[in-house]
DNA sequence: GCACTTTGTTCGGTAGCCGAACAAAGTAGG
DNA sequence: CCTACTTTGTTCGGCTACCGAACAAAGTGC
C-alpha cells in the first residue's frame, strides 16, 4: 500500500484482488473455493467485473468439472441463481513431511481435509537412501487408501527441514541432507506419479497450514513458531510467505533474551535456543529435579516427548519446565511484535501442543513486555493441527498454486 | 514469488514489471527515470513489451514535458536509436519533516538533488500552531528560492515522528500531536498550494530516502534504523514499505537485549531504548565520566549532541560510550538479521552521523551473533544524507507515488 | 558494394473485458 | 391475480491495450 493523495483522483472504486498467476480465472475459481457455493452475479460483485465477462469465465471453470451447478438459489427479489458448487473431491493432493527423524505423508481433498495418513519414524540424516524409500512408499500407501481410484492427483508438496529456493529446487541447499544433494528426489516423485512437485521448508509450510486451515486464517501478518528440536519460524507478511534476501528468514532461535546467558553455537550469549530448544529443555528438566521429587520425570533421563506428555497430566516439574520456557520465548516474541507488529502468532511444534498450559505464560510474557498499540493487535495462539502440521500445509502449497493457475489442473484448458 | 511445479509450464518468459498503478505507462517512465537515457527499443526489452506498444506509450509522455527527445545514440549494428531522457527539471517537489524538536523543508528536482532547504528549531508538542505556521512558512521559503519560478509543484510529502495511516491522513494518530487532531494540516497544505499531500512516518520516510538515494539502494529487503532521541525503524521488505498488521511496525527499542536490565516504559527490562536512547547515553556519559577526567565531556551534563560531536573528534569517553551503544544495538539487529535475513541495514540519525567510529564496533557485534547464511547476506552502513533524511524521503514518496501512476504529473492526459 | 541489423512507425488483428439490451424468473403491493 | 419493479444470466457489439508482420530509414561489417 504507498501513500494516496488526500487530492485523489479516485482510480476505479473496485476491489480487483490482485490476481495470481492466472488472473481473472484463478480469481474466479479462489472465490468459489472460499464460498463453497456461489452465484455468477455474486461473484461479480466480489470480483468487481461484470457479469457477461463473469459469465464466461464460469463457463471454462465448469468444463474442468472443479466447479458445477447445482440447483437454484434463494431470490434476493428477483430471479432466483444458479447456484454454482466447488467441487472438493475432484482432485486429491499428497503432501509430505521430511524430518529428521521421521517421515510421513497425508492425502487431501480440495479442502484440506484428511483422506489418508501414514507416520513413520526414520533417521533421516543417517540413512537417507532409505528415507527416500521410505517416502515413495508412504506416498503409494495414501494414494492407495483413496476410495474411487479415479480421482486425479493434482501434485505433490514435500516438506523439508532446511532453507529451500522455490525458484531452483533442483539444487537443494546441501546444508541439511547432503546426501539428498544431486539425485533430484523431486524429479523422481515427478516422474514416478507423473504431477508436479513443489518443495519448501517446513516450518514456512507450517505458517501455510495455519494460514488456510488452522488459527491463523484471516491474518495477513503472523508467524508461526515451530519450536520443537530447534526452534524455527515461517513468516507470512501481506498474505505472503516472507523469505528474505537469500531464503533464509525464519531462524527465531537465534534471538537474544539473555545478554549473560550460555554461548550459543551461532557465537552469541543467552540465544533462545539455548533456553527452548529440546536438548535445553531436557536439561533443565534434569536441572530442577531436585527441587521437584515428587515428579514422574524426577530421577529419569527426560527426553522432549516425556516432558510435553508429563506437562499434559499436570506434572509440576514439567511445568514449570514450560513456564520457564514460555517466558523465554515470550520475551523474543515480544521483540517481534513490537517491530513487526504482527496480527498473530500460532505456536507449534512439541511445546505448541501444551495448549494453554503454555499459552497462559506466554501470553503473560509477551503482553507485559509489548507496547500497547503492538499488543492490541496481536494474537497468539498453539497450533490445533498436530502432528499432521507441515504435511498439511506441503499439501496446501499444491493447492495454493493450483487455485491461482487453473491451467494447472490436469484437464483444464491450457490457453 | 510462490513455488513453482518442476513440471513447469512455463508462461511467458519476459519480465513484465509488476505494474505500479497506472500500468504501462509508470512503467516505461520509471525504466526511462532509471537510465536517464535510453532508447525506445531497449525499454521494449526491459518492460517485455513490443516495440509499437513502447512507441504509443512514449508518445504520451513525450506530450507531458517529462521525456523528450535528444538525438542519437550510438549503433548497436543498425540504425541509431533515438535517445529519450527524463527531464529531472520538469517539476519540483516539496519535502517536510516535523521532527519532535525541530521542523525542516527541502525542495528537490525529480532526480532528488536539492534545490533549497530550511532547518528551523521549534518546540513542536509545546507550539503546534506555531509549528504549522512555520511549516507553511518554510515551504514558501523554499519554493521562493527556485530560479525560473516555472517548474509546477508536483506535491508535497510530509514526515511525522507518529505512526501514520496513508490510507486515512484525515484523522490522524492523536498520540503524537494531539493539537493537530481535528485542524487538517494536510487538507490545508493541499489547498495553500494546490497539489497533493503525502505523509508518512519519519522512519519510514529515512528508509526511503535511502532506498532511492543512499546506501540501500538495490536492496529489496532492509531496514533503516533512526537511532535518536528514541530508536525507531523503517522497514522495507520486497521493496515495499512494511507497516504491520496495524500500521505501527518498526518499534525497534524494545527488543530485549538483556532480560536482567533495567525496567523500560514498555514494561520489559533491559530493552534497547534503555541503553541506546538520547537519556540513555547522557546518562551512561555521565557515569563513566569518572573514569575518564581527561575527555571533553567530563563534568558536563553531556546532551546527545554534545556526545556526538566528542565522538567525532575521538574523545575516549564518547566512543566509549558509542561502543557500549553500539554494542547493544548489534545485540538486537543480529536478532532481527537471524529473523528476517535481510539485505542490508542503515543507520541514520544521531548514532548513523558517527560513521565507522559506530560501524567497527556494531559490525563486530552483529555478525559475531549472526548464523553465516544471514550474515553473508548482509551489509550494514551508516546514512551518508545527513539531516536532510526524513525530508528528503518525504519528497521521494510524491515522486515514487508520480512515477507509478504518470496521470499524477500536472499536465499529463488524465486518461 | 552488398548482405545483414537495428530502429521506429504503420496497420490489421486479437484477447479480454465492458455495457446495453433482453428474456427468464422472481418479489411486492394493490 | 395483475402490475411494476428486481435480479439473474446470456447475447452481442464495441472498446482498449497490446501484439506481430511488414516496411522504410539508417546503420554495420566484410
Amino acid at each position: 500500500m504507498r501513500g494516496r493523495p488526500l487530492a485523489g483522483r479516485e482510480g476505479g472504486v473496485r476491489t480487483r484482488s490482485a490476481a495470481g498467476r492466472q488472473g481473472l480465472a484463478g480469481t474466479v475459481l479462489k472465490i468459489v473455493w472460499e464460498h463453497k457455493t456461489i452465484s455468477r452475479a455474486e461473484i461479480a460483485r466480489l470480483a468487481g467485473r461484470s457479469r457477461s465477462t463473469i459469465s464466461e469465465v464460469v463457463a471454462d471453470l465448469l468444463r474442468t468439472g472443479l466447479v458445477r451447478e447445482a440447483g437454484a438459489g434463494r431470490s434476493r427479489g428477483g430471479r432466483r441463481p444458479v447456484i454454482l458448487e466447488f467441487r472438493d473431491q475432484a482432485h486429491v493432493i499428497l503432501g509430505v513431511d521430511v524430518g529428521a527423524t521421521h517421515v510421513s505423508a497425508v492425502l487431501t481433498d480440495l479442502r484440506g481435509r484428511t483422506l489418508a495418513w501414514r507416520d513413520r519414524s526414520h533417521d533421516v540424516r543417517g540413512d537417507p537412501e532409505g528415507a527416500v524409500a521410505l517416502l515413495f512408499e508412504l506416498c503409494g500407501d495414501c494414494l492407495a487408501d483413496r476410495r474411487p481410484q479415479s480421482d486425479a492427483l493434482l501434485g505433490i508438496g514435500v516438506g523439508l527441514p532446511s532453507p529451500v529456493d522455490p525458484a531452483n529446487l533442483g539444487r537443494m541447499s546441501p546444508r541439511v541432507l547432503p546426501a539428498w544433494r544431486g539425485r533430484n528426489v523431486f524429479a523422481g516423485l515427478r516422474e514416478r506419479f507423473g504431477v508436479p512437485v513443489y518443495a519448501e521448508n517446513d516450518a514456512n509450510l507450517g505458517a501455510v497450514a495455519e494460514q488456510w486451515w488452522g488459527k491463523a486464517a484471516g491474518s495477513d501478518n503472523f508467524m508461526y513458531v515451530k519450536a520443537g528440536t530447534g526452534v524455527g519460524a515461517g513468516i507470512v507478511l501481506g498474505g505472503e510467505m516472507y523469505r528474505g534476501a537469500a531464503g533464509v528468514a525464519g531462524e527465531l532461535g537465534h534471538i537474544v533474551v539473555d545478554g549473560s546467558g550460555p554461548p550459543c553455537v551461532c557465537g552469541s550469549r543467552g540465544c533462545l535456543a539455548t533456553f527452548v530448544g529440546a536438548r535445553a529443555l531436557a536439561a533443565r528438566a534434569k536441572f530442577l529435579s531436585r527441587r521437584y521429587p515428587d515428579s514422574a520425570l524426577a530421577g529419569t533421563e527426560p527426553g522432549i516427548a516425556a516432558i510435553e506428555k508429563a506437562a499434559l497430566a499436570g506434572d509440576p516439574l514439567a511445568l514449570a519446565v514450560a513456564s520457564e520456557a514460555a517466558d523465554y520465548l515470550g520475551t523474543a516474541l515480544a521483540g517481534v511484535v513490537n517491530l513487526m507488529n504482527l496480527g498473530s502468532i500460532v505456536v507449534g511444534g512439541s511445546l505448541g501442543r501444551l495448549g494453554e498450559r503454555l499459552l497462559v505464560p506466554l501470553r503473560e510474557s509477551v503482553f507485559s513486555r509489548t507496547l500497547v498499540d503492538s499488543a492490541a493487535a496481536c494474537t497468539i495462539e498453539t497450533s490445533s493441527l498436530g502432528a499432521q502440521s507441515v504435511a498439511l500445509g506441503a499439501a496446501t502449497q499444491v493447492l495454493v498454486a493450483a487455485l491461482a493457475d487453473p491451467r494447472l489442473f490436469p484437464g483444464a484448458k491450457s490457453r
